[in-house]
DNA sequence: GCACTCAACTTGTCTAGACAAGCTGACGCA
DNA sequence: TGCGTCAGCTTGTCTAGACAAGTTGAGTGC
């Protein structure tokens, strides 16, 4: 270790940085139990010596973190404790084999257009009897079977995409592109996979599968309904969640 | 419909919140494709006639959001098609089964202290043959086991974790008040139940189960270790994503 | 005792200006 | 040609002050 005075971080912190360190330490040391009155801005102004912006600026980003709540005319709170809630991230399935430095590849099984059923149509929002393309593809992992993509998509959104080269293109990735802004609602749970998924995949019909089901929305027209099916053993949901 | 001027909204957006709006919608409607540049912040200022950092805050909530992408001495960017992520919330099942409307109750099959094996060591960050409380308690809604809790704790968070009456405080509960502030780590897979889950849930061995997996760790020391095993017919997670 | 008023506090927001820090391209020099 | 310098752009941040809007509690009048 050479002598130098040692630079602190690599860069110092902001004092709006600070401020917030600070606030969320002495949070973390309970300092201010949930729901407690915390110091106002005038009086943290007077404590850090800088200017109310700077203070503002520090306790809008704990407030949007959820860390404190503020009330107009009140006063600034220590947030109740946490919600179990986090963030969970759903990649890409090609992004997030190669990042884990495996092989992906597909097999396209089905590509062609179809007539909606009544589900079908209420879910996408055609008519009965509309065109509708359906894709269904299984993703394998270093060359074992890890997801049955099973997907229908709304002409409307992707006229050509029944000419599109999966192999190279997964259909998220395609569906991405023609539409970048959207919603979408999702259902995870486990049940059991049908006879040909599980054949697709190699596994018995009995074997548990983590199902996904998704249905996006753009502009508020449905764009796609994706059943994502995973062998329960070789496939895993992970999530984190810190303050 | 009554002839007044109609006052757009509840209330009138604030100035930044116009720019914000503003800006959302025209990226939504793909006015700058992905990655490109958008108006600087001096361009916006005179567009909108208002202060640089009134545009600035607009500019800096819509980078938190993930809409912008935003390089010092560069520009403001379009940021790229929205990763595949989502916030999934796991809330405690009591307030998720009072939430539906339904009567929550619970049947506690266990608590106890035992000694840490070598891979529960391990989790807790305990030695061997440590000292743990461990408790089974099954979650009935409306009557019908909808969740199996196998939960192993660090005695040092909670020293009278045996002595809590989980009739009236869930586990979660309990361990909320105690340690407010932690970060957890988790995993959602499917498979089947263990012979005693089986049998605590009413279901068959071969049933699929969604089974979630949190470690919970509190200022560098870990908490809990639970492991949760719904009957995948009877439970889902339900998610959402919006830009 | 009750209802009303209002001063004093809180947060929410905006402004005009300032300086710092980072990037880029044009320019000039060897 | 190749390289370094620098003006001119960008965003990042802070300041001191101002006014608006919401809440609270003390005091006043009935």
């Amino acid at each position: 270790m050479p002598s130098t005075p040692s630079p602190r971080r690599q860069t110092a912190l902001a004092p709006y940085g600070r401020v917030k360190q600070h606030l969320k330490t002495e949070l973390s040391q309970g300092r201010w139990p949930p729901g407690t009155l915390m110091p106002s801005e005038s009086e943290l102004v007077a404590q850090f010596g800088v200017s109310r912006m700077t203070i503002n600026r520090a306790l809008r980003e704990l407030q949007s973190e959820g860390l404190i709540d503020r009330v107009q005319g009140v006063g600034t709170f220590a947030a109740q404790p946490h919600r179990v809630s986090s963030t969970l991230t759903i990649r890409d399935l090609h992004e997030e084999i190669e990042a884990r430095g495996h092989r992906h590849h597909v097999e396209v099984k089905l590509v062609r257009e179809e007539r909606a059923s009544a589900g079908l149509a209420l879910q996408l929002g055609l008519s009965l009897d509309a065109p509708v393309y359906h894709s269904l593809i299984v993703h394998f992992d270093n060359g074992l079977p890890l997801q049955c993509e099973d997907r229908y998509v709304n002409p409307a959104w992707s006229p050509n995409y029944l000419s599109v080269d999966f192999s190279r293109t997964t259909p998220t990735q395609h569906l991405l592109e023609v539409a970048p802004w959207w919603e979408a609602q999702y259902t995870i749970d486990a049940s059991t996979p049908t006879a040909q998924e599980a054949e697709l995949l190699g596994i018995q019909a009995t074997d548990p599968c983590l199902v996904l089901v998704r249905r996006t929305v753009s502009h508020g027209v449905a764009v796609t309904l994706a059943r994502l099916v995973h062998p329960g053993t070789r496939y895993q949901l992970v999530g984190q969640f810190s303050p």
